[in-house]
DNA sequence: GCTGTTTGGATTGTTGACAATATATGCCTT
DNA sequence: AAGGCATATATTGTCAACAATCCAAACAGC
């Protein structure tokens, strides 16, 4: 949660954090039109910060604000979440390229490291949905940065990846197959760690095609609704 | 400019386009550093919505600003305009591919249109770069939004293309090559109209490829600097 | 009884003033 | 004389009040 270098955390960077997370984690349902004063007296906020966070967000696609007429949050589809798998699909398969060619040996022996404390987590909290949804944040997030890639990291960590939360929190987590997400993750880091960019870039548009096809199927037979 | 049915359009928007446009055009320097009240009598506004704005800008990466320390333009190096191709081939051939799957007979011939009128442009007015890198613009952009997928249109329109058109002001036209691209471009619509998502995409992750190649090599021949 | 208008209330957009913080200058110390 | 520290200024972050706008309910007209 805490960064290494937190520069004065500004009230606005506060509200956009509040907000994010609410956004993700539900609190603030879709749909529902809320006004700028109740958020703040939830939030302990006031309406300037609040009102520069709310344009972030905006600017991200995480609420829509019509002028006057207050915001309400994105209000989700499951065709859309379908949508931003295949974006992802295309995007991290370039990061994953671009990882085998520039990460340091450094970072790829802690990404290594990252899958084993992923599997001895999956092991001990069995269905412990929330530590695999973090294990496979984290693994992601570590080759997203190692693409060197600032503007590919930045639209993937800075947009997608929180929508994609958004989605999960609200399907209560998604993916259930742990086991062989977590093979697929090895054979990636295999790939990357023996500088093959083009199978790296394979192997992540296959596992992310995978994931959106499980996701797919469970919302298509009924097992979680959106 | 003025787009078809245009809610009240707040004072936040205003500053937004202004400084987008301003940074864009290179009016706004990168890496000076330029205070707020500053901002405000250059383009007349006031500090509240200049600072949601502000808010904005940051958000989507054309500036830094870092607490108490004021603002500044990204400052741009040619690596990072590989890198923007790069995301940009891997997102435009997606879009590509949807939009061989998704768009509309009447968008096919519309996009086929476009290509017609950019071709009379060129013969027209040789070398006026501008009008080629609107239609150059042009082209993609329908492209993105016929690709029926709201957020990675979202993404192109949003944020990749204003920083390459940063990117283009400040090397005062890049590409330089019309006839080569507006070849491209037809094929690529060719693929589009018979539906051929694969070819389709596989023509446009080429022709931004090869736009890419072009400008570095002339940035590596000193052609062009940045 | 229904539609169109009008008025009232509430909410958002905007403004200006106040407080907190970083940069820069000058002084003191070594 | 050079470096570090303290102060001072200027700039940003924040706040609360004002003005503009939209939504809804009530009333009049048909």
């Amino acid at each position: 949660m805490s960064e290494a270098v937190l520069q004065t955390y500004t009230r606005a960077d506060e509200a956009f954090d509040c907000l994010q997370t609410a956004i993700i984690k539900g609190d603030l349902v879709p749909g529902e039109k809320i006004g700028e004063v109740e958020l703040c007296s939830r939030f302990n906020l006031t309406r300037g910060p609040l009102r520069e966070a709310l344009g972030r967000l905006e600017s991200r696609g995480l609420l829509i604000r019509r002028p006057h007429a207050g915001v309400k949050v994105v209000s989700v589809s499951a065709e859309e979440l379908m949508e931003l798998y295949r974006i992802r699909e295309v995007m991290e398969g370039l990061a994953a390229k671009q990882a085998a060619e520039r990460m340091t040996d450094q970072e790829i022996a802690d990404l290594k490291a990252t899958l084993d404390s992923h599997e001895t987590m999956i092991e001990q909290a069995q269905g412990q949905a929330y530590y695999q949804a973090e294990g496979d944040y984290d693994f992601h997030h570590r080759i997203a940065t190692g693409s060197r890639n600032a503007k590919l990291a930045q639209m993937l960590l800075g947009d997608l990846y929180y929508m994609v939360r958004m989605y999960r929190y609200r399907l209560s987590q998604s993916s259930g197959r742990p086991h062989r997400a977590l093979g697929e993750h090895r054979r990636i880091a295999e790939a990357i760690a023996s500088r093959d960019g083009e199978l790296a870039e394979f192997l992540m548009k296959r596992h992310i095609n995978a994931a959106r096809e499980n996701i797919e199927t469970k919302i298509k037979t009924g097992t979680i609704g959106v």
